[in-house]
DNA sequence: CTAAAACGAGTGAGTGTTCACTAAGCAGGC
DNA sequence: GCCTGCTTAGTGAACACTCACTCGTTTTAG
């Protein structure tokens, strides 16, 4: 686990890595897109990252460490408003145009990693993180009889299924008027788990 | 809407496409690789389709219109067992391979849309249906008094979202231990739709 | 204190390979 | 003898990656 904090131009360059993948998605991202979006040419990527497939490992780290990072820092402190704020974070809004990019960026790079390795880990790291976060809770309000005797696991998953689910077709496809109804339906679901 | 029922070859080309997409995914997908997989050369396949995204199209229509289907062709008649078997049907099975793979070519393909035209169309319509007949079931519960008085778009939506986001930390990513108390958690849900 | 050497960061111009796609031709059935 | 279906052999473009070199800064040596 060689943790390597990137330099800042390193930083950057994950960021047109973002950017790039924003706008082409990943089948057709090349290291000319990438440079593009950057303040260097081509050949100077080489000089901070050993291939493209470094870079794009770099842009998914910073990625998945933002989105574990999200559901980590909630503010809420009792189970039930903790797990209606991590809701909230989950399910993506339509209308924060980067952060809807940039999760469906991570949707194609997720439904690649069976093909490619480098992408595994990180991938891995941040479902098992969210799930942790989300079983946490649950666990919690059941100790504290605020939620009934669910297989807290069980929810965690289908939360964080119903939320990463949301973003095929209601980010990727542009299913606008699906969003509000999805929101309220995991609020409904929320309140089904209340004692 | 021009149907064009494909010709025998061209569902053998298409489904080769299926079999390189399993094998290679959508960014590493060549016209070689669909060759390959079929029985005949990379020039071969111009023959039938004009360009590799036609084949990837044949493909994607191919497959949409397996799991449209797969969704309206219930046996169950009254709604409560109805929706619990589509549900069955959403849930993909880990250790069904070949309809794992395709599921996930379906997700990536599906991440790759919003920059890729000729893939929005077949998707919208597969989303579109299994909404359409998902809330059709849980509308006809509610007048025969057999779910409560819940929203069905919005129950429709976060049952499909849970069952496709699945797809990618349960199938993407192998995380197998999940599946099951996924599962389990979808009937619990529909138990919570009851009177 | 200064000149030379070394180094970090980057560039412009390639290189070999892979890719999607095409042109020309050929076998066999009508 | 002419379509239909397919092959062999390309073609130019795009791609990931390399190389020789530059230019400013920092380190070292006398």
């Amino acid at each position: 686990m060689t943790e390597a904090v990137p330099t800042e131009t390193q930083a950057e360059i994950a960021d047109a890595v973002r950017k790039a993948l924003a706008k082409h998605g990943y089948a057709r991202l090349t290291t000319a897109k990438i440079a593009a979006e950057s303040s260097k040419t081509e050949a100077g990527l080489y000089y901070h990252y050993d291939s493209k497939d470094a870079m794009v490992a770099a842009f998914l780290e910073g990625a998945t460490g933002f989105l574990k990072r999200q559901l980590e820092d909630l503010e809420a402190a009792d189970p039930e408003p903790r797990l209606r704020e991590a809701c909230d974070r989950l399910f993506v809004k339509f209308d924060d145009e980067p952060r809807r990019r940039t999760n469906i960026a991570v949707m194609e790079l997720l439904a690649h990693a069976p093909h490619n390795e480098t992408l595994q880990a990180p991938l891995l790291e941040l479902e098992s993180s969210n799930l942790a976060v989300l079983e946490k809770i649950v666990e919690d309000g059941i100790e504290q009889d605020v939620f009934r005797e669910v297989d807290a696991r069980g929810v965690a998953a289908f939360l964080l299924a119903a939320a990463s689910g949301s973003t095929g077709f209601y980010l990727a496809l542009g299913m606008e008027d699906i969003g509000p109804p999805l929101h309220t339906q995991a609020e409904s679901y929320i309140d089904s788990l209340l004692v």
